[in-house]
DNA sequence: CGTACCTTTGACTCATATCAACGTTAGTGG
DNA sequence: CCACTAACGTTGATATGAGTCAAAGGTACG
């Protein structure tokens, strides 16, 4: 199936969104769109010369595994986000659909193939792949907090921003893509600890829970003082 | 001064490799080569336009600060890495060496000059910036687990292999590049877990002290089983 | 020689992991 | 539509490992 790009609503704000509407088809006749289910597994790692996708809608986890089958969450993929490690020849990592999800997916050697003929898609991916490492190194921070609650304010501030259509203002009532066991496994906490605190939030009139996944944030502010790092 | 390339150690593993010998020669000279010495801070967090660079010699350290004023080491960069948020109109953390370090800078300016006009160079940034992005997501693994030991092993482990001159072989004896409070900051623990654990490894025969920031690894197998994650 | 910093070690406390039981939600098939 | 089941979530009791506070070695440097 050929992608419709036109479409497409991270058109403006994906890595290809830097190429000409000709270009961009071009690019599109060589990849597919590929839709997965909450659970669903895009690549796995180990994978040989796996491909690379782009997210349209839905929500990713990048993850890996130790030896006693700890799984542990590396990043969480937004729309417009980039996943496929493209110098790797293996697959370092898998990636799980958290929601249903739609990607365009590209084989490995179109988008090298396409990388060597536009440089501005280099330079877009050189700047999203420079955002993802400052996920990972916000994540490094959250993860180093001494105590249970702060990571999990933390997390929860991060998720009210990713959730939010603007950019500046966390959402203030929204689903959790995650369940209790994920966000442990984020913030290196048990799930115990994670309902716990979440517990604790509520009863001290800092968020609420609505229904499963629901969440109200009631009062931010205090959130985010628990925090105690920039935003 | 003029950059020196020809004599330069890093001339092959750097970013810059990837250019013709007259691109480089280009290159060096809207740059400078810049000498510190441990402890000294080459970019701080809020630095307006600040610049970029290529660590020739040394070793650096990639920090924040949470508002308690707590430090945390969110990267180490060694010789051939590349340091400085090309994209970000403020730097967001503090770059420090570890060591005495030589350094390549260049004004960002510059370097996105060089990006436009050398789509080879973009690609090597890329490539770079992946691994990178490789390296927080270990260390982010490395955070996860749940006890000192692990950490610690996993830690003492990814500096035998950055010690190391062949890629594949961790060094078996070698300088500790950080104190017992930097191995804390970076694993999130506190200086006397640190040590505490770090005697126990040597009481336990794992490692052997050899001076002030000495380390002899003595059963690397046990040492490597004990972080249960691969290499 | 003395000072300052880093490291080690000890005693104690406390937050979080662990183990266990119980509720809740959601998805399945009768 | 309901009953059943499995996954997910909450809550409690307990133990342990890491944080905290404190003091005493080491080491480097002037």
């Amino acid at each position: 199936m050929t992608l419709a790009c036109a479409q497409c609503p991270v058109r403006d704000s994906a890595a290809c969104a830097v190429l000409t509407e000709e270009e961009r088809a071009d690019l599109a006749r060589a990849g597919r769109t590929v839709t997965l289910k909450k659970g669903e597994t895009l690549f796995s790692a180990g994978d040989e010369d796996h491909a690379c996708a782009t997210l349209v809608t839905g929500a990713l986890k990048v993850t890996s595994y130790d030896r006693e089958g700890e799984e542990r969450i590396l990043a969480l993929i937004h729309p417009a986000g980039f996943v496929g490690e493209l110098f790797q020849p293996f697959a370092q990592h898998d990636v799980v659909a958290l929601t249903d999800s739609q990607l365009c997916v590209f084989a490995r050697s179109a988008m090298e193939e396409a990388l060597d003929n536009h440089p501005a898609l280099t330079t877009a991916l050189l700047r999203r792949s420079q955002k993802d490492l400052h996920a990972a190194r916000e994540l490094l921070e959250l993860t180093g907090k001494q105590d249970a609650a702060t990571r999990l304010a933390g997390l929860i501030m991060a998720m009210a921003r990713a959730a939010s259509d603007s950019p500046c203002h966390p959402a203030q009532k929204f689903d959790l893509p995650l369940s209790r066991g994920e966000m442990a496994q984020m913030l290196g906490l048990t799930i115990e600890t994670v309902s716990r605190r979440m517990s604790k939030f509520e009863k001290d009139g800092l968020v609420a829970k609505k229904g499963a996944r629901g969440i109200e944030l009631v009062d931010p502010a205090r959130l985010t003082a628990l925090v105690g790092v920039g935003l």
